[in-house]
Formats: structure tokens, sequence, C-alpha cells
DNA sequence: CAACGTTTTTGTCCTAGACAATAATGATAA
DNA sequence: TTATCATTATTGTCTAGGACAAAAACGTTG
């Protein structure tokens, strides 16, 4: 009762920001020399302490970051105006009719935290549209609407996690239902160092699968050596690396060079994913996928290219 | 042909090698002040540029400290003398007999990349042996074996993904095909932020729900605040979080006080993994467990002191 | 409208000092 | 011998401000 500044408004530390944002401890500290932003208080020790209203600031600035905005324009304004800059962002392409209802009842379910029932209608979709369309259809706006909500702020961070794990259990599920046709091509599947979202990743494993290519995923995060190392034991024909809205989207391309030297040519090299930093700089001998909706001619044409002697 | 020193022994930036090792920069900074290793060379720009080779022996020794040992002892020593050093370790308790040599064939399966016969003998394990003892019996010992292998130099770390994804698939499919009890205790899971492996949650919730309470898994790196949110938005009874050998040791009692303080008395907490800061110090109202064989007791218990009016 | 050069923006790296939290050690008492 | 406590050693993280290169934005010219 006595301390309510401190149960209701919690601070935090530098590294709690960093964790909490992504934002490195050494941007936290340029923003705040050069913007005035954020300005944290100080405890005993001088170390920084940041209100909980400025690293909700700063969570919302990076997330229109990761859709390809720049720091300078976003620390100035408030957080509302921030808000609707992003709604006016993602909402430009929203759909009307039942479409857009289907997805707002999916939606509702996730608000409510009907996690059973949400992942009861999910599955439902997924019967009934088949799961290429449920993957262009009901999944990728799904996720553009709830990254909306997320960042409009109706959305708690919990109710993304519990949509992404649904969303993960049913891939996988899905995937792993479909036999292994043991066809050519021979995928790999991973993300770089620190790029956790397996999302994109799993999503992209059912198109292949679909198209009946063998794939097989290292997860999330395997150091480029190890791609390497990977693609070489298993001889795999491509390495399919994605690239999520939250990665630094600078280190996309280096990244994509790095793996690309360390790859004899023979195998190709594939990126995909929501990254903005993806489009940016042509790195020859890697093929971009622009959207689930090219995958299939992308291994169509690979298998075009390689029929077998 | 000409450069051979830059294709072999590739380098790294210090946030590479952060990356990499998950050894922070400032950390990696201090070492080189203070215990004069690593001693990377600088690049034009002065910037510090890691031989793979050191890179190597960083790894090495973050694993060591995530058992438990202390920089200050290790980074004198030579990386062999390291790799001596955990075998000795992990050997302690290997045991002899049918049981060893499972274990060994399943370790070579990995070896030799024949992850469709891996996946096949595991689930095959999983049947014959039933999920509580494949979980105890197979999945605990081989990890420590996978993680020795890597210690050792014999896996890379590749193979060590391959196998986490691999059990993950089994894990999650095993899950998904117990039926949900709808009993109590409603279960709330999920890791702190920084801690990434997910297998021990999939682990501890397998366990769970072969008690028959009813589990809804956030997934890995949810923050404080969002835990209690979740937990109350779904009425949870416990919140379980574990806490892989990765997740920094001092930082395991910060993160379960901060949690036992967001949460409502009436909601209790629950802790385990394979951390070595987990025992250290006695946080009221937090129930440690030790190992698998734990949960069943901790579950009947709470059943008992919660039995419903 | 495209291509090029310039300016602004932006993140990361650097050094080196300070300090608190944790672990290990040794001393004392039961 | 074992438990408790105080002292010392170890260790990671924070701080400050300077420097600089890579990338984006801008403006100019062909």
């Amino acid at each position: 009762m006595s301390e309510p500044s401190q149960s209701l408004l919690p601070s935090f530390s530098i590294s709690a920001v960093e964790q909490d944002t992504g934002l490195s401890k050494d941007t936290l500290r340029m923003w705040e020399r050069r913007y005035r932003f954020p300005q944290p208080g100080r405890d005993k020790h001088g170390e920084r302490v940041y209100p909980a209203g400025q690293v909700e600031k700063l969570r919302t600035i990076k997330r229109l970051m990761d859709n390809g905005h720049r720091p300078g324009k976003l620390v100035s304004r408030s957080i509302e105006e921030l808000q609707q800059f992003y709604s006016g962002l993602a909402g430009g392409q929203s759909q009307d009719g039942p479409t857009a209802s289907r997805l707002q009842a999916l939606l509702d379910l996730i608000k409510n935290h009907r996690v059973h029932d949400l992942r009861q209608q999910l599955s439902q979709c997924l019967m009934r549209q088949g799961l290429h369309q449920f993957l262009t259809d009901t999944v990728t706006p799904l996720n553009m609407l709830v990254g909306e909500a997320w960042m409009s702020g109706q959305f708690e961070i919990f109710e993304e996690h519990l949509y992404t794990e649904t969303l993960q259990g049913l891939l996988r599920t899905a995937i792993s239902t479909m036999p292994d046709s043991g066809r050519a091509p021979l995928m790999m599947l991973t993300t770089l160092p620190t790029e956790q979202h397996n999302l994109g990743l799993l999503m992209a494993e059912a198109m292949f699968v679909m198209e009946g290519a063998t794939c097989i995923s290292l997860g999330t995060q395997t150091p480029v050596r190890d791609i390497a190392l990977a693609a070489a034991a298993h001889k795999a024909d491509i390495v399919a690396v994605s690239f999520s809205a939250a990665f630094a989207p600078a280190q996309v391309c280096d990244g994509l060079e790095a793996l690309r030297d360390r790859l004899p040519r023979e195998i190709a090299v594939w990126a995909g994913g929501g990254n903005a930093g993806l489009g940016r700089r042509d790195i020859p001998g890697v093929t971009l996928l622009h959207g689930l909706d090219s995958v299939a001619p992308a291994v169509t044409q690979w298998r075009e290219s390689h029929v077998t002697a």
C-alpha cells in the first residue's frame, strides 16, 4: 500500500532494458546523449534507472524501426503519435469482407485467452483451407494483425507468445504429418545467430515440404561455420535462411555474404522473411524469396535447372 | 589458394565472438585486461580481431563455466587440459551395461547424421520405455553425453542442433497426443528473458501433463511482467520456470524473486533445470524441482494441499 | 528520370576507472 | 569434526566521452 510507485511502475536497469527492447546498451546510451531520450534516472551508484513508461516507448520505437523507420524521426514523438504511425502503416493493406471477420474472430480468441478454442479454430482453418492457403490467407495476415495489435497497445507480449506457441504446435504437427518424400532438393533450414524467430522458418518449411522437397531444420541461431558443415555433411542442395523483422537489417547482407563464401558453389542459398534489410544489396549467388508465394516457383525452377542426368 | 589463412582460419569481430560464445563484449574486454586472454589482434581501425582458435577456447571455457567452474581457474589452461577437465566431470556418472550401449548407438546416429534413423530410434525408445522412463533414462543422460561430446570436440554445434530439433519434434508430438485433462493444477510454463533453451521446458511439460496437470506454455523468454499478466489472465495455479546451464547463474535468484513479487501468493512458483545458480539462495515462496523425478511428488503434494472444497 | 557525389544519420567500437555482488578462504566456536 | 561468521579474492557490469565507418537521405547534374 505504501509503495505504489514501486509495484505499479517498476523500473529497469540498462541491461533489463536491453533484454526487453533488443536495443544494445551502447545504443541506449548513445540515444540519451544524442536525442536526449530516453532520460533515465540514476540510482545511488549513479547507474541508469529506466521508468516503465520510457521502456514502453523504446519497445514501440524498436518495433517501428524493425519495419524500416529511422530512429531520428521517432524518438521525439509521443507514444500516442507512434502508435498511430504504426496502425497507419499496416492498416493500408487490411481487407474487408469475410476474410477480415474470420481473422477478427481469431484475434478475439487470442485476446480472450481462449487457447484451446484458438487452437481448434486454427486447426479447422487449416483443414478447410489446406496448408497452402492457410499459410497465405490466414497465418500471414494474422501475424500482421497480431503485430499491429501489440503495437497499438491492445495486445500484451504474452498474448503474442501464446499465439506463436499455438501456431508452432500446429505447424509442426502438420509438417510431421506429411511423409518425407526423399525427393530433391534436399533443403537445410535455419537462421543466423541472434535471429531467434522460429515461426517464419516453420512456415517456410511447410511450404517446401508441400513442394515435395526434403527438409532438415537446424532450428534457430546456427553459426555460419556450422551451417556450412551441416550442409556438407548432409549433402544439401539448398540452404534456406530466414530473417524476421527483428533481425538487425544491417547484418543481413553481411551474414548472407559470409554464408555464401563458406559454401561450395553447387549449394544454393535462399533467403526470405519479413526483414527490412533483405532487398537492400544484391548478393551474387543468393536467391531472395519475396513472400511465401515465391516458394513454389523457386523450387520448380531449381528442379528444372537440376534435372537428374 | 593465395589466402589460406583467411579461408581456413576465419577471424571474428568482438560482436561475432559475443554471439558465438555468449560472453558479453564487456566481459571479453575485461578478461583481456585481467588475464591476458583472449589476446585478439587488431584491424586497421584498431578493433579487435579474434582468431578462430581463441574463439574455440572461449566457447569451451563458457561451457565449463555453465557447469559451475570459475573463469580464473580456466583461462590459463590449454584447450586440451580444458577438454580433459570436462570429460572427467561428466564421465563420473556414466553407467555401463545395456543402457550405455543403447545411448552410444544413439550418439553414433547423431554423429553419422542419420537424422531419419535417429528420429525413428528415439521414437521406438519412447514407445518401448514409456514417456517417463524415456525422459529419465534416455533423454537426460543423452543430453549429458551430447554436451560432453561437444566439449571434447567430437561433436559440432550443428549436430547438437540437429539432436535438439529431433527431440523437440518428438516431445511436442508426444505432448499433443496426450489429451488435455482439464484437471488442476493449471500450470503456466515459460523461461525468463535471455533463456532460450526450450528443451528443458518441453521435458518438464511432458512430465506435468503425465501427472494429469493442464499446461499452457508461453514458450521461451517471457518478461516477468508478462508472466504475471498471463498467470492472472488464465487463473493459473502454478508458474513453472526453467533455467538451463547457459543462463547467467547470478540472475536466477533475482529473476525468481522479481517473479515471486509480482505474483499473488496463491499462485505457486516452481523452478527447475540444470542451472548452477539454482540451489544457491533460498527464495521464500519458490519451490525448487531437482530433476524430473521430483515432478510427480511435487504435483501430488500440491494437490493434497489444495483439495477442492 | 537515372546516376553520381555529398552530407547527415546512426550504430558500434575504443579506453580505463569504479564498484558491488558473489565465491572462497580462514578463523572461531560448538 | 562440523557449523557459523568475518575477511579477502574474484568477477562482471556499469560509467564517460571520443572516434569513426557504414548506410541512408539528399541534392545535383547528365
